[in-house]
RNA sequence: GGGCCUAUCGUCCAGAGGCCUAGGACGUCACCCUUUCAAGGUGAAGACUCGGGUUCGAAUCCCGAUAGGCUCACCA
């Protein structure tokens, strides 16, 4: 443990885009932890790599965190003793440690450029041997040494590792892991361009930022002994490491990413990016239970709880050492969970914007009816365009007829129920779903239906879905002349 | 290919040597309810990868095999 005492965490993303769903749940386990502990969670933006920086990233990524409801104490936006909270920001501190470490005979400075490194790993493949840093450099008589810096020619600063033993590391998820030094290569601390690496800036930043806990993607794990190494050259007390799984594509092949989408049992691509989640109308509430739920159990065999109640219990313990498919079935479910705890008129607010994205006039009293049928029936809040959207349109759309055929039966059958309902419901003046249905139920057993029959054909007859608000709610919503408009039309249909 | 990690129902999790004839959830199927579509209720099918040890006793510990994953950049 940490000597510092308090308990400090980071999420340190590198913005480079959108913000990653596997990236969001490693800001939501260190924040969960920090919270456990009272402790402090810091944003730190890792932009050292300048080829692939995206000026519009940082907004996007303090967007989802912020409607995923996660709060750091120190980062951008929040300030704190211990910054700049951005790389780009730090250079001269990393320069000056990475000096330090040459100065002490812990790294070395290597004149090669990428070019010629590209080639010999080109070399070492086509000979089928480990690929590489050989460690040309390091082993520099003085006098080439002398020559290189005479000439000025760019370098890098590579750390020193240690060519025999093994290096121990310990993890906190992962247990005790060992690697061999003779498998190590010289990794480089500092670019030719005068930016750390990832490994240079994690182990200065973290050691300046007093971070207690380092909780990232298991991706790391393979460094983690140059990390080991970089730490004791330093002689600086290392952070407790905990590697967090990573999530796989949900057919369990390969781990989830942009590059190759993941797809659903239906053939649904499978969003990656906590962007179109939001866009998708999953609810943030939803989201963040999930993501608890994956690589971390609430236990006792609860599935939805209350984030504040699952910061009592995450104390880093019981995280799961095992990457494991993204389960999305599950995902859909706990959303749809959460879309059933909404207050109606809640979630009439939450469904206006899908819908007006759909291109739809949304009318206020209308979704407010609307809201409370949808409710059961959706699993995000945009499948409230597809179950229900067919009320804000100018224009109805009638089903083909063949979809309003029911099951046993035929156009001149569907035709005499169409009429007949017609018939009866041009009489019904108390325009209500009870009136509806105690005036249409009889049919029934006058046509030799049953009410699956009826009331499936007289819904597909008046929204034009198969699936769809309920038969007689619709009508009472849509109102008498519209539901009569509706009913001819689709006799029509039946010639 | 080298290194490392992992291994319980289709999937996500529970299980820290006897509470396990292995529990929950999603999904699937059946039935009930019902105003059709949903939701809800009840129930069913469904797993300890294999082989060796250790132990009176192993899903749980050890070893090996197998399988899957991560990783081998002047990217993070």
């Amino acid at each position: 443990m940490n000597s510092v005492g308090s308990i400090r965490t980071r999420f340190a993303p590198s913005p480079t885009g959108s913000l990653h769903i596997g990236g969001l749940r490693t800001a939501l386990f260190n924040w969960m932890f920090a919270r456990h502990f009272g402790g402090q969670f810091l944003l730190r933006i890792e932009d050292t790599d300048q080829t692939r920086f995206d000026p519009t990233a940082l907004q996007t990524l303090i967007e989802a965190m912020r409607w995923a409801g996660l709060h750091w104490d120190e980062g951008p936006e929040a300030g704190g003793e211990l910054g700049p909270y951005v790389q780009s920001e730090r250079l001269p501190l990393y320069q000056q440690w990475a000096n330090w470490l040459v100065d002490n005979d812990k790294a070395y400075r290597a004149y090669e450029t990428a070019e010629e490194l590209d080639r010999m790993r080109k070399e070492q493949q086509a000979r089928k041997q480990p690929t590489g840093y050989n460690r040309q450099h390091r082993y520099l008589t003085p006098d080439e040494r002398a020559r290189f810096e005479a000439e000025g020619r760019p370098y890098v600063v590579r750390l020193k590792l240690p060519l025999e033993g093994k290096t121990h590391c310990e993890d906190q998820v992962q247990g005790k892991v060992s690697f061999d030094n003779a498998d190590l290569r010289d990794t480089v601390l500092l670019k030719a361009d005068g930016f750390p690496t990832y490994h240079l800036a994690h182990v200065v930043d973290d050691h300046f930022m007093r971070i207690s806990h380092v909780m990232r993607a298991v991706e790391w794990l393979p460094s983690l002994p140059v990390h080991w190494q970089l730490w004791e050259a330093f002689g600086w007390e290392k952070p407790v490491y905990l590697h967090l799984p990573v999530m796989l594509n949900p057919n369990g092949k390969g781990k989830m990413s942009k590059r190759n989408p993941p797809v659903d049992a239906q053939g649904n691509v499978i969003p990656v990016m906590v962007h179109d989640y939001i866009k998708d109308g999953y609810l943030p509430e939803a989201i963040v239970n999930f993501l608890a739920n994956t690589g971390w159990s609430y236990g006792d065999d609860i599935e939805i709880f209350d984030i504040q109640d699952a910061i009592k219990r995450f104390d880093g313990s019981r995280i799961i050492a095992a990457s494991a498919a993204f389960p999305v079935d599950k995902l859909k479910w706990i959303n749809a969970e959460y879309i059933r705890k909404l207050t109606p008129e809640d979630l009439a607010g939450r469904l206006r914007k899908p819908l007006e994205d759909a291109g739809l006039t949304v009318d206020e009293s209308v979704l407010q009816q609307v809201a409370p049928l949808a409710q059961p029936r959706i699993r995000t809040l945009n499948d409230v365009v597809a179950l229900a959207g067919f009320f804000f349109k100018s224009e109805f759309t009638p089903a083909a007829a063949e979809s309003i055929i029911q099951k046993k039966m035929d156009t001149a059958s569907t035709k005499v129920a169409l009429q007949r309902s017609h018939a009866l419901i041009a009489d019904v003046d108390d325009f209500t779903t009870q009136a509806l249905h105690d005036t249409v139920q009889p049919l029934t057993t006058e046509l030799g239906l049953n009410n699956s029959q009826l009331f499936g054909l007289l819904r597909v007859a008046v929204t034009g879905q198969t699936i769809s608000t309920p038969t007689f709610e619709t009508m009472e919503i849509i109102g008498k002349d519209e539901t009569l408009r509706r009913l001819s039309i689709s006799i029509g249909l039946m010639d």
